[in-house]
RNA sequence: UGGGACGUCGUCUAACGGUAAGACUGCAGACUCUGGAUCUGCGUAUCGGGGUUCGAAUCCCUGCGUCCCAGCCA
């Protein structure tokens, strides 16, 4: 996995605990083996993360290993492009498979064997009930089902059967081969489940070699079973499946891997679901997998999330089997502390007032020592240029400031970061409109690079950028996806998209950026300073850098004004 | 109403028969050339009821609540 965070205690959880106690009890010889099984059916997601860090992780820490296992077994979902990405965002998490990156297609003849090995050992058999029916006969929660009246078929005719479904004699949906197995069981999973259905479809990796293909359950504990697992680590839905899972590797008598399951990661305000996360992209209320909104790692990517932030965050949440929900904040803390101690420190004006320090001469430039990260010593300092028309932001001042407010307002004297003290002298306004057009200030020549030798002490210290040399650019500012903690509590009879918060995106443009931004690269990550942690998207050009934001500094003085408008 | 699983601060996790701990959030304060960062302090929890035990979050019984399962999806 990438590097924790050192202070970051490996936590414990039941999943280890089991790991520890095999190894001391010598279950697997000293193994420990894990795999992460993703579908290729839709981009990986921060759940995943959590699954990628405990198999990966866990064979790290006992020095086993950790395979990437395509779980491609039904080729109407799956293809190439979900690979692809599946691979990168792996990869970019810290997942190493060494050589070792399988497909469960692979073990398609393998698979298909042992099949006909169980119709041998009349432990299947080939049933023509279609979906409907086999669905009645199934019974129900409370009623057990019916078998199949195909199920007493001679070893012989089951054999040809299953060799003429794989040849392809018989249409989709027209036969199955189902394992016999009981009926009456009060597990679903173990009625007679089907291990084979017909699909004439061609598969990402096998083309059209086969119109047969086994089901997830047929195919799953098999393929850990050739793949020497040692821990078959999945989320808690598959707890029925388990006993099917034992059931067919008993059958066949291979090596038995255990199936462990841990809970899946619920975030508040985010939507975890392949399904729902299709739908947004397919409806286009979001534009497209990696839109910075979304809860996959390529947005998250995007975004500028770190790796070692997940992995920490990870790492913070525990493994257990309680069902529950993470509060987003807990994510958004160990993004910070990660951003927080290696990213530079940049300074950009978001939404522009112009202010004009009338006592500074006309045409002078002096470069200003900024330090470039206060946490790291080792990352120097900048020079940033200062000159008599500059950018502030708007929200850094006030008119009218309200209480507790210790920004520029009239009168009013702050600090310009690295730069000197000003003083607010008048505001110039549009005749028309009022809008604020520009301020003019003086300065303190007394205080250069933001030092009073006097002892003066001011409020605040706001950022600034030097118009004549300030980078234009674009700011996409996020809030949560979904404007409810639950995304998933929907009112009746309603679209789970009611619960999008409109107010997600705001692109805002005319952005104003201090010139050591030039040419920044996409990915590359800076802390502008006071709004947040920003990170250059690729829809950068060299006309026009265009920065997500990561995520906005914590802000108390929002807060205040919060409080001050719910009270007013 | 069948089966499987799970109930510990607001949230997540720990405590493995022996003082209920940590993180996040929240609140208060200190410090600060980022109202950032950092530091300090405060607060709130064992689902209910019975039992076993010197002693129970932990073991037993019982009730309640939540989640998952009736795909030829994974």
């Amino acid at each position: 996995m990438s590097t924790p965070n050192p202070e970051t205690p490996a936590a414990s959880n039941f999943v280890r605990e089991i790991v520890k106690q095999d190894l001391q009890t010598n279950k697997y010889q000293g193994r420990v083996h894990t795999r992460f099984p993703p579908e290729p059916n839709g981009y990986l997601h921060i759940g995943h993360a959590k699954s990628i860090n405990l198999n990966f992780g866990l064979a790290a820490e006992f020095g086993g290993k950790c395979n990437l296992r395509f779980d491609d077994t039904n080729p109407s979902k799956e293809e190439t492009e979900y690979v692809d990405s599946i691979i990168e965002d792996v990869r970019w998490l810290g997942g190493d498979w060494e050589d070792r990156l399988f497909y469960a297609s692979d073990y398609f003849d393998q698979l298909y064997a042992w099949a006909i090995e169980l119709i041998k050992k009349d432990k299947a058999f080939v049933c023509d009930l279609n979906a409907q029916q086999i669905r009645e006969y199934r019974g129900t929660l409370t009623e057990p089902g019916r078998e199949s009246p195909y199920r007493n078929r001679t070893v012989a005719e089951n054999l040809d059967l299953f060799e003429r479904m794989r040849k392809g004699e018989f249409a989709d949906g027209a036969r199955t081969l189902r394992a016999k197995v009981d009926m009456a069981s009060p597990n679903l999973n173990m009625r007679d489940p089907v291990m084979y259905r017909i699909l004439h479809a061609e598969h990402h990796r096998t083309g059209n070699k086969w119109c047969i293909y086994p089901m997830y359950d047929f195919a799953h504990g098999q393929s850990d079973s050739i793949e020497g697992v040692t821990h078959s680590i999945c989320t808690l839905e598959f707890e029925d499946h388990r006993p099917l899972y034992d059931w067919y590797l008993d059958q066949l008598g291979v090596y038995h891997p255990q199936q462990i399951e841990f809970d899946r990661l619920n975030l508040t305000y985010t939507l975890l679901s392949k399904r729902k996360l299709l739908t947004l992209v397919q409806e286009g209320r979001v534009n497209g997998w990696d839109d910075p909104r979304m809860p996959t790692i390529t947005s998250i990517r995007r975004r500028g999330y770190t790796p070692e932030a997940l992995t920490n965050f990870c790492k913070a949440i525990g493994v257990s089997k309680t069902n529950g929900s993470i509060e987003l904040a807990l994510l958004e803390h160990y993004v910070r502390e990660d951003l927080n101690r290696r990213v530079p420190r940049v300074m950009a004006v978001l939404r522009p007032l112009r202010v004009v320090i009338e006592n500074y001469p006309e045409n002078q430039v002096e470069e200003m020592d900024a330090v470039n990260n206060p946490e790291d010593a080792a990352a120097g300092t900048r020079k940033v240029p200062f000159s008599r028309v500059l950018y502030i932001e708007r929200d850094d001042f006030r008119e009218d400031p309200p209480k507790q407010y210790f920004r520029l307002s009239p009168g009013k004297e702050v600090r310009l970061r690295y730069g000197y003290f000003i003083k607010c002298a008048s505001v110039v306004k549009d005749e028309k409109t009022g809008e604020i057009l520009e301020i003019r200030c003086s300065y303190d020549p007394a205080t250069r690079g933001g030092n009073a030798l006097d002892g003066r002490k001011v409020k605040s210290t706001i950022h600034w950028v030097s118009a004549a040399h300030a980078i234009d650019a674009e700011a996409r500012l996020y809030e949560n996806l979904f404007a409810v903690e639950n995304p998933n509590a929907v009112p009746e009879g309603q679209e789970f998209t009611v619960n999008l918060n409109p107010n997600s995106l705001e692109v805002v443009t005319g952005c104003k950026l201090e010139p050591s931004l030039r040419g920044a690269a996409a990915g590359s990550r800076y802390q502008f300073e006071r709004l947040g942690y920003f990170c250059a998207d690729p829809d950068s050009t060299p006309e026009k850098l265009v920065f997500n934001r990561t995520l906005a500094l914590r802000d108390t003085w929002g807060k205040i004004e919060k409080a001050q408008q719910g009270k007013a």
